[in-house]
DNA sequence: CAGTTGACAGTCC
DNA sequence: GGGACTGCCAACT
């Protein structure tokens, strides 16, 4: 296929925000992420990088925060790293969360025990 | 206003 | 197959 070489993506443009008297705190990538989060349906899990890709974004550690913050309020585990690893300090709590859905996690070495498969599972928009 | 942080991803060795 | 560095973007101090 081409190789289309072209280096200079231009994926960007976020969406201009009429706001610019933000009240609480910019809900503008705030709402963003809480609401592709609130999205995937229950059994299936999306990637940071995923997430941020659907907001038009690279900010995937931006995506981390948000969650960090405000994730209490949706589905956070079923947001996971690149290679269907949940969040450190919370493989646990995620863990009972994918055993309820019905996520296929795969029994691993790793310190968490387990992983997801993301090959099975990964939501596609 | 500028620097630091942060539930990351992707590439290189 | 695993480890280290860099890049990106938004919020916080």
């Amino acid at each position: 296929m081409s190789p289309a070489p072209e280096g200079q993506d231009r994926p960007l443009r976020r969406q201009p925000q009429a706001n610019t008297t933000p009240p609480p705190a910019q809900a503008g990538f705030v709402d963003a992420v809480l609401a592709v989060v609130g999205d995937i349906p229950a059994g299936c899990v999306a990637t940071y990088g995923d997430v941020a890709a659907l907001l038009g974004s690279r900010a995937a550690r931006a995506v981390g925060q948000v969650m960090a913050r405000y994730g209490s309020d949706v589905a956070w585990w079923r947001v996971v790293r690149a290679g269907g690893r949940p969040p450190p300090g919370y493989a646990e709590r995620a863990r009972e969360h994918y055993e309820a859905e019905g996520t296929p996690l795969r029994p691993s070495s790793d310190a968490d025990g387990y992983r997801i498969d993301l090959a099975s599972c990964r939501w596609r928009p």
